[in-house]
RNA sequence: GCCCGGAUGGCGGAACCGGUAGACGCAGCGGACUUAAAAUCCGCGAGCCGUUAGGCUGUGCAGGUUCGAGUCCUGCUCCGGGCACCA
């Protein structure tokens, strides 16, 4: 039977493996309703150019727990796609002219043959990709519906200006405040954008976390902090403007420490800035000039927040609404207008942010909650004011009250007056999905003269992204491309002009994991979806935590009311893949943008501490700059091409030594050391399999008759087969699981197998290794399983069992501590009792060394460890 | 700055619920085979002290809880992820 060759060749193995698995249609999924289902899922890759190994090692978790899956007999479903719009795709073409579509076409194809060549055990019948109309229609489509139900609606939104290309940047295009191509100083806009109020579903999506056992704490957590509820109060400042009555809304937490308000703070970008601003051009420039200021600032939140708090007193007051004082109103630039009513009412005396304000400008700071011991200091800021615990001092009425009931007493008083009232304050936003861009999604609106912003009829859909345009820098393509834009209102007929902004590329990401469970369906989602729904185990990087797994919850979940879909979640396992990263190296020149160079053009130079301090590139010996450590990214140029290693090793190689290198949660810094040692052992696997079948078949194993060597040997078997299904099952630690079959490996080498039923042991367990690697090694596994006498294909065989029989033992060890310390051990009958083990333990020789023959004060027995004696 | 993680030999990592720290692998060292090299095989390996028996120290730093701490608690340091237009 064997005539498998001495030589493991992974080089012709693969290719007739996966040949093996096409002609049989090993992975097409089917809706078979008598089975249990698991729907295996992985992120789908932006279509950069080439695979990296992140994505390695993202698409090897999913295929060891699709291949253990569907050996355990479920009907599974792995499915593979392309996140297809997007950013890099635009900025390929400003590069080289070549339009984003015809260089994500070629993306696609060369890195689908990768992902083949790594014998993926996917359904390609089911591949998307997401800049197809086909797909996108039905973005359109569920945009129109949410339209409907008020979910989508028209607000202006910030995004960032650049002057000189007369176009929008994306945060990641600015850079030091400006353009990236123009190094123009970028400022902030106003234009109207449609968001999608995902605020509506925060109560849900916040609640139903806890009904997501399967999903890491970690990002639970932070998912719960992000969408961040506050109880509070919204309270408002009366003031007059112009002879109008108005009021000044504020959102707090500390309602209770209302009375030691002594200014109110607010956004540059608040409508009452900007009024004031406007009033006062003449006799108070400096309002103006601070807001412009402010334009030109920060434009994420994490430059906000590091950014010297500053402010300029606008000269007006509001009133306070329980002692009518009157307050000053400064302009902060670290109000957020985004966050609650762009107002916050300023408490130096028990906040620290304006207690530090305070300080700076000169303001009052006012003690209205006591203090543990009693001593406020009102120049230095100690942790206890911002306390809780505490009670309310100089605060008239409301003196001596705790901070609950006092916030109650306050709402209470504020309410009569209708001055504010308790509100629950969610710190998510809704999500603006316009953007001013060409490569993405057409949002399916017309604006007409005489009727508005008008929504396309269905039956119109898809709104056709024209493919041949090509982006130069300076604002969308689509703005110039009339047969796009002009177009008749499909209300009234006359001529109007298509809306150009297409949708963020998450709203893509949205939903394509139902669109695999309906794969070429006429609709959106089909019967099949109810099939497949919800994803058993979605696999990806712990940077989409928040963001993308927010964004598909919330989609879910409106498709739930629309009645497309059954589910209430998406995703009812998570792993979170940890980041490969790969050192960064730059440059900065002179004129233009930052260039990035891939390590491996690189040679580092370290310091004496082996630290890197710095480094030169092999092309032209100049200097570059290390950047620290950071995620394979295109943006980064810090990827490694898998090829290499696949073309050197083979794809089994580069599979199992990515799950070998560590747990799938964990960061990563990419090295391939080791690798090699991955390879050694699929020879040695091979060579052990090729040298037992040498002398021929190998009988029946007679299990009742073993040896002592031959019952530990099977021991030996079973206990992996136990501790690999457990690692991959349940635990999903995959590099545990591989040095357990690299254990085994290593006992059945040294093992003699002298009699037949030595023979006839190593080729039960020789089987059971072959169908273990299976999911870590499948091309490997399929040859060794044909050579070793399987029939048909080693993925449709079942997982092995571990025989309970061969797993049991006559006698245990027992480590045996003293105070502590490892001080020798005993070996005892399993069932021994405490009193025995106890015995045993004072008994031994080891012990007695320490003890001297004193008593013991306590004997702690832990059953199956150890024993620790205290003296 | 805020939220979330992480840190264990020369390196990747193991130790799953508070119970033998360093499994498995890489690199290294010694040996076998070879004319030689590669490949392969065998052996050694946390540090310090000790001739051995053995002892002491040791999981980023400083404390604490416990019979017992890599694991739990408090306070730090450094590294990574996210911060709403990178995906």
């Amino acid at each position: 039977m064997s005539t498998m060759d001495v030589r493991y060749q992974p080089e012709t193995i693969e290719p007739a493996v996966q040949r093996a698995w096409d002609q049989a249609h090993a992975f097409r999924a089917v809706e078979d309703p008598s089975r249990q289902k698991f729907y295996c899922l992985s992120m789908l890759p932006y279509p950069s150019g080439k695979l990296h190994m992140g994505h390695v090692r993202n698409y090897t978790i999913g295929d060891v727990l699709t291949r253990y899956h569907r050996m355990n007999g479920k009907s599974v479903l792995q499915p593979m796609g392309w996140d297809a719009f997007g950013l890099p795709a635009e900025n390929a073409a400003i590069a080289n002219g070549v339009p984003p579509a015809a260089w994500t076409y070629d993306n696609i194809a060369y890195m689908k043959g990768q992902l083949q060549q790594l014998g993926f055990a996917l359904d390609w019948e089911r591949e998307v990709a997401t800049c197809q109309p086909d797909y996108y229609r039905w973005n359109q489509w569920l945009f129109l519906r949410m339209l409907e139900l008020g979910i989508a609606y028209l607000k202006t939104g910030t995004v960032n200006w650049d002057p000189v290309d007369q176009t929008v940047l994306a945060n990641e295009q600015v850079i030091d405040g400006r353009g990236w191509r123009t190094g123009a100083l970028i400022e902030k806009r106003e234009i109207p954008m449609y968001y999608l109020n995902i605020t509506r579903y925060a109560d849900e999506l916040l609640g139903a976390l806890d009904s997501l056992p399967g999903w890491p704490e970690r990002v639970k957590l932070m998912q719960a902090n992000w969408i961040g509820k506050s109880v509070g109060v919204r309270l408002a400042f009366p003031y007059s403007l112009g002879g109008k009555a108005e009021k000044l809304w504020v959102f707090t937490t500390r309602a209770d420490t209302l009375m030691g308000a002594t200014f109110v703070a607010i956004a540059a970008e608040h409508p009452l800035a900007l009024e004031l601003a406007l009033q006062q051009k003449e006799a108070k420039p400096a309002l103006a000039a601070f807001i412009e200021e402010c334009k030109h600032g920060g434009v994420t939140e994490a430059e906000l927040a590091v950014q010297e708090k500053k402010g300029v007193d606008t000269g007006f007051t509001v009133e306070h609404p329980l002692t009518g004082a009157a307050l000053p109103v400064w302009i902060g630039n670290y109000v957020l207008m985004a966050y609650g009513d762009g107002a916050v009412m300023g408490v130096p005396g028990h906040d620290e942010r304006d207690f530090a304000f305070a300080l700076k400008y000169g303001l009052k700071i006012q003690q209205v909650v006591s203090v543990p011991d009693g001593a406020y200091d009102a120049t230095t800021w100690r942790e206890s004011y911002g306390s809780k615990a505490e009670r309310c001092v100089n605060s008239g009425a409301y003196d001596g009250l705790a901070y609950a009931p006092a916030v109650d007493a306050i709402a209470r008083d504020l309410a009569a007056q209708q001055l504010g009232e308790k509100k629950v304050q969610w710190r998510l936003r809704d999500w603006g999905i316009s953007r001013q861009r060409y490569w993405g999604c057409p949002i399916p609106i017309v604006h007409c003269k005489t009727c508005g912003a008008v929504p396309v009829p269905d039956a119109q859909l898809p709104v056709v992204l024209p493919e041949g345009l090509a982006p130069d820098g300076s604002g969308n393509p689509l703005n110039r491309c009339d047969p796009f834009v002009k177009v008749d209102c499909p209300k009234c007929g006359q001529p109007a002009r298509r809306e150009t902004d297409t949708m963020d590329t998450f709203v893509d990401s949205s939903w394509y994991f139902l669109r695999y469970c309906s794969a070429g369906a006429p609709t959106m989602v089909d019967a099949r979806a109810k099939y497949w729904m919800a994803v058993d185990q979605y696999i990806g990087g712990i940077e989409h935590a928040i963001l993308h797994l927010l964004y598909a919850r919330f989609w879910t979940k409106v498709m739930r009311d629309l009645k497309l879909v059954t589910v209430d979640e998406p995703f009812t396992n998570l792993l979170t893949q940890g980041m490969v990263l790969n050192h960064i190296w730059s440059r900065k020149p002179a004129e233009g943008r930052v260039q990035y160079f891939n390590p491996s053009e690189v040679e580092p130079k370290r310091d004496a501490a082996g630290q890197i301090v710095g480094g030169t590139l092999r092309a032209d010996g100049g200097p570059v700059t290390f950047e620290g450590l950071g995620t394979m990214s295109k943006s980064k140029n810090n990827g490694v091409d898998p090829n290499e290693l696949v073309e050197r090793y083979g794809a089994d190689t580069v599979r199992l030594f990515m799950m070998f290198a560590s747990p799938p949660e964990q960061t990563l810094e990419w090295s391939d050391a080791g690798v090699e040692g991955s390879s050694r052992f699929l020879k040695r696997v091979w060579k052990l399999v090729h040298a037992h079948l040498a002398p021929g078949a190998a009988p029946a194993l007679a299990v009742a008759t073993l040896s002592e060597p031959q019952r530990a040997l099977r021991r030996a078997v079973h206990a992996t087969i136990a501790k690999v299904g457990d690692d991959i099952g349940r635990r999903t630690h995959f590099n545990t699981a591989v040095a357990a079959l690299m254990e085994l490996v290593n006992t059945l080498i040294d093992f003699d197998d002298n009699t037949p039923q030595d023979r006839a042991l190593m080729q039960e367990a020789l089987e059971h290794l072959t169908l273990l690697l299976q999911p870590f090694t499948p091309h490997l596994s399929q040859a060794l399983w044909t050579a070793l006498g399987g029939r048909g294909l080693a993925i449709d065989a079942a997982w092995p069992k571990a025989d309970p029989a061969a797993l049991a033992r006559d006698e245990i060890e027992l480590v045996v501590q003293v105070n502590g310390k490892l001080r020798g051990s005993i070996r005892v009958p399993v069932a021994a009792d405490r009193a025995t083990i106890e015995a045993a333990a004072l008994a031994n020789a080891d012990v007695l060394r320490f003890t001297a023959g004193k008593p013991p004060k306590k004997v702690v027995v832990v059953p199956g460890r150890l024993v620790n004696v205290v003296i």
